[in-house]
DNA sequence: CTGAAAGCGCTTACAG
DNA sequence: CTGAAAGCGCTTACAG
């Protein structure tokens, strides 16, 4: 930026101290009318725009959350992050995102950088099942709230759907509508959520009558390509199940791409029950089902959480919220 | 944060001054090796992490660049992001990523907190097709570039896709491939880039000798729902075309989910080459051939422009990076 | 090679 | 209701 005009330009312009600018910019209820005006005159004379970095210097407080997401070209995260920006703005607090490309290194290196910048707090997506790398940060003083699931080794408030429920509710629903048979699909079980899912699909089980059969219980990473391979994998088998719970949305796009390259005859009558819904989510041909999580309000309460915080709102350590889940019958019924 | 350790912390523990401390902070090799390792353990013994906040308001640069974008599920976008975060990653820059919910006033809004916040530049990804908003910023010397698409009322370095030379080769290979009679899906056309693909369209089609039929050209909003409405609209004509090209990707989930609605006799042998690729773009049954944008790319341009301007190198302006597209041939040949 | 000191642009207790 | 002044934690010319 060029020379931008400071406080002191603004206070000399309209003949009152910096001290006085900076309570009319701050809102403070002292100043009489008339001054506040003329202050006001100056800032808009002049363009001013406040310095935050000496802002924060001074208050030491950046009114900035940090955000790490596994990654940044994922509709599941970002909606997250949209929901916590949209709580965050409303308190004049902005959002650093970044991504920590599923990697727990560069996690923490950019907890580091977030120290750095003085961040006031950071909600995690956790890129894996490890949370120790956190500890120190949260040690030294920093509020860190999880979001989406829990690590190992590592307490923090979090902010979490109910994904045991969710996903028992959508497989009993399938149950009801007449599959019997229903193969898992989901991600490894170290991960909270993915272990969350897998009980609740057995739970349902359990519940609908139905005994379990762990030949059609697998276990991939919750990306693509694990989805596909794994429903490949289930239809090679001598007598391959028609019913699939997918506990998670790559893993579905993968297997639905599977499908959809074989034989109109050899996928007829394939039935999916999924988790998540997209925008692209209309294309999941073979989706009957869906558990819908409330991506936006996840985010709501992990900003609220980091805000408490922040606040040093006085509660117990740690506080976990479980969002509901709501059900979700899709368009196709083919 | 608790009470961190400061400069001064950790000079009066090498004793040193805070100056020789801040010297082999910033790799100053003036330093001896025996004084720069007292400092380093220091450093490390005390937890020493830099305020960042201080520094930049000493050094006058926050080495934060701002990324503005209409929305932040969108994988298109958030691909962009994620190549400039990565190419400024070894500047040791960081990025603040924020949503302008594809509004103006709110894109605005925007750049002032990130003027407020002190970044060393923005790179915007407009909201509309508009820029006069922008240029107070720039012209208080706010360094900003744009990205994927230009605007009215305002001239900044861009970085763009070639959208005509991708529109014209994917549909010139169209032809090749035997369609004759194909209808255009696009954007609103006072959009640039929406523009550019409709000529580029309209070029392939004078290149192959066909006549245009005005009738079969339509333009939407890029949205999912628009898409929808014209390849509903576009079938329901009384000689319907069966080859479409779909200028962007969203409209094309929605013109694909519509035929997905249709009796299977209904939407045989429809063809349509499409925009972008992305990971649910498998799922996208009716395509045969796509352009791919070099997502990461224009990210990484969109850095390179950005960081170019704030270290005031000396060179034309604006400078508009167009980026060669490339054309893919999709597995559905069905 | 290292230190003393000024200063970046704010905020805020303390006076008055 | 308003001002003078200290100070937040750094960096950097200027000396030596």
């Amino acid at each position: 930026m060029g020379k931008t005009a400071t406080i002191r330009d603004v206070a000399q312009r309209a003949s009152v101290s910096t001290a006085t600018v900076s309570r009319v910019l701050n809102d403070d209820a002292h100043v009489v009318e008339a001054t506040r005006q003329r202050v006001m005159d100056a800032i808009a004379d002049l363009r001013y725009s406040r310095n935050d970095v000496a802002r924060s210097l001074k208050t030491r407080s950046s009114r900035i959350v940090g955000i790490v997401s596994p990654e940044l070209t994922n509709d599941f995260f970002m909606g997250i992050a949209n929901g916590i920006e949209a709580a965050l703005k409303k308190l004049k607090y902005s959002v650093i995102i970044c991504s920590s490309n599923e990697s727990r290194d560069e996690e923490k290196r950019l907890l580091k950088v977030l120290v750095e910048k003085a961040v006031d707090g950071v909600i995690v997506i956790p890129a894996s099942d490890k949370g120790s790398h956190l500890k120190p940060f949260q040690d030294a003083g920093m509020p860190i709230v999880l979001a989406d699931r829990l690590v190992e080794d590592f307490e923090a408030d979090a902010a979490l759907s109910d994904n045991f429920g969710g996903a028992r509710e959508v497989v009993a629903a399938f149950i009801r509508r007449g599959a019997r048979r229903i193969a898992f699909i989901g991600g490894a079980s170290r991960l909270s959520n993915a272990r969350e899912r897998f009980e609740g699909y057995r739970a349902a089980l359990a519940e609908g009558g139905i005994e379990e059969e762990p030949g059609i219980e697998r276990f991939g990473d919750f990306h693509m390509e694990s989805g596909r391979a794994l429903m490949k994998d289930l239809l090679g088998r001598e007598n391959p199940p028609r019913a699939f719970f997918i506990a998670n949305l790559y893993m579905h796009i993968g297997a639905t791409s599977f499908l959809l390259s074989l034989p109109e005859a050899e996928r007829r009558g394939i039935r999916i029950a999924g988790f998540d819904s997209m925008a692209y989510s209309p294309l999941l041909g073979f989706c009957t089902l869906a558990v819908e999580q409330r991506i936006a309000e996840l985010g709501g309460e992990a900003a609220r959480l980091i805000m408490d915080r922040i606040g040093k709102r006085d509660k117990p350590f740690p506080e976990i919220v479980r969002l509901p889940t709501r059900l979700v019958v899709t368009e196709n019924e083919r």
